[in-house]
RNA sequence: UGGGGCGUCGCCAAGUGGUAAGGCACGGGGUUUUGAUCUCCGCAUACCUAGGUUCGAAUCCUAGCACCCCAG
């Protein structure tokens, strides 16, 4: 009785009320039950706003009890949200991941090519359809535990890398337009890792210390070849050298990428070098797996690539008389390179140093420094 | 059938009397919001089989079995 009273007489507390009922914008975090997102919910509840978390459940179990891993991770992010206070939200998006993601994953597995399904599923899931959720419940933004940074121009947004180098997920976010990192909030891009566990560790977030996730997103990790032939019959086939010898039969093309040196199951072989095989090429066509020795073959080494499906997140191609750097996939340092884009819409990279296992399928992505300028999916090498 | 050779981990392969290198493959961990790459760890009480010589044999001897080559 008397804390309320308290609270109707005090003039600063009940402004405050109001604020936060009215006038303060609401931004909803994609929560996964991880620290960064933990950690981002965090940093927008200091800093005043008012927060909401949304657990995302795009992918239903195939398998029984063997990968039960979202049921723990919704756990983690109840009890981070109720001890920030902040109320936790699920949504199922399986059916947009299926079609949206899912689908085109397979495709391309299909057709002998290795995606990327995280790139898609940031640029139809994350970043559209909860987007397009957090907005129809009244949110603002939307917010993420994403390394990277969004600098607000006068007319536009660009997206620049998160300042931990070695964290940086803008690789992942290339894809994204204008409108869709519009009301994007990344509250971690700022701070590295090891200062981000910190903090969750500091308040008492019970998933400080939990390990990053990994595999596939919203599906997790998988042994993969056993996952890819739930959904895709893999047609055997001969493995051959460089010099078109025969050497072994392969269980299916799609169980491969280039530049893979596990699974091919060579041991020594008389009269060559002991040095492992890699695989170099797959010729889709022949059904045949095209592989070398030595994990600097000359032919895993090619110097330009062409792009198509392009995406710049500006809204138009950059500058073709000045050099850029790019990078063919996750964690890999940026690699110098010029780009041209021709009448067709796909892109030309040319780098100045060749690079190693160029993979259809996989995205390039291209960097003025800091800057993500956007980038396309990788068509063929030379 | 004569003559010669060879038989060591799934594969390649060191070791020629002193108590089983290494590589590849494979398995597991680490790194990693794709797939790969990378990295670390594991991986023959046992050397075709059976006898024998010796303090001691994968290494020498004998017999057998298997495979390879040259003759025919």
């Amino acid at each position: 009785m008397v804390a309320l009273l308290f609270l109707v007489y005090n003039p600063l507390i009940i402004s405050n009320f109001i604020l936060t009922m009215s006038s303060v914008q609401k931004i909803i975090v994609a929560m996964s039950g991880g620290v960064d997102s933990s950690v981002s919910a965090l940093l927008l509840k200091q800093q005043g706003y008012r927060v909401e978390g949304m657990f995302m459940k795009n992918w239903e179990e195939d398998d029984n009890e063997t990968y039960c891993a979202a049921s723990q991770d919704i756990q983690d992010a109840q009890q981070v949200c109720d001890l920030l206070d902040i109320p936790l939200h699920t949504v199922n998006f399986s059916s947009e991941y299926w079609e949206n993601v899912f689908e085109h994953f397979l495709q391309e597995y299909r057709a002998g090519r290795t995606p990327n399904p995280d790139i898609l599923c940031n640029k139809e899931i994350k970043f559209k359809a909860f987007l397009d959720y957090a907005y129809s419940l009244g949110a603002s933004h939307i917010a993420t535990g994403h390394y990277a940074r969004i600098e607000h121009q006068e007319k536009h947004v660009q997206l620049l890398k998160g300042k931990d180098n070695n964290k940086d997920q803008t690789y992942f976010l290339h894809a994204l337009s204008q409108t869709q990192l519009a009301n994007v909030f990344f509250p971690i891009g700022e701070l590295d890792k090891p200062i981000v566990r910190e903090l969750a560790e500091k308040h008492h977030l019970p998933v400080f210390n939990k390990k990053d996730s990994t595999g596939i997103c919203f599906i997790g990790e998988r042994k993969f070849n056993d996952f890819l032939k739930h959904y895709l019959s893999p047609q055997p086939g001969q493995i051959e050298t460089d010099t078109g010898e025969i050497i072994g039969s392969h269980q299916g093309l799609m169980y491969y990428t280039i530049g893979q040196r596990k699974g091919i199951g060579i041991g020594g072989t008389k009269n060559k070098p002991e040095n492992p095989w890699f695989v170099l090429e797959k010729d889709i066509k022949r059904n045949v797996l095209i592989v070398g020795q030595g994990i600097d073959h000359p032919m895993l080494y090619k110097k330009q690539l062409t792009a198509a499906q392009l995406n710049w997140i500006s809204g138009k191609a950059p500058d073709e008389t000045r050099g850029y750097q790019a990078k063919i996939r996750y964690r890999q340092v940026q690699e110098p390179c010029h780009l041209t884009v021709d009448p067709s819409g796909n892109m030309r990279v040319i780098f100045e140093r060749p690079q190693r296992a160029i993979t259809t399928g996989q995205s390039i992505v291209i960097y003025d420094n800091e800057l993500c300028l956007g980038g396309g999916v990788i068509l063929d090498a030379t």
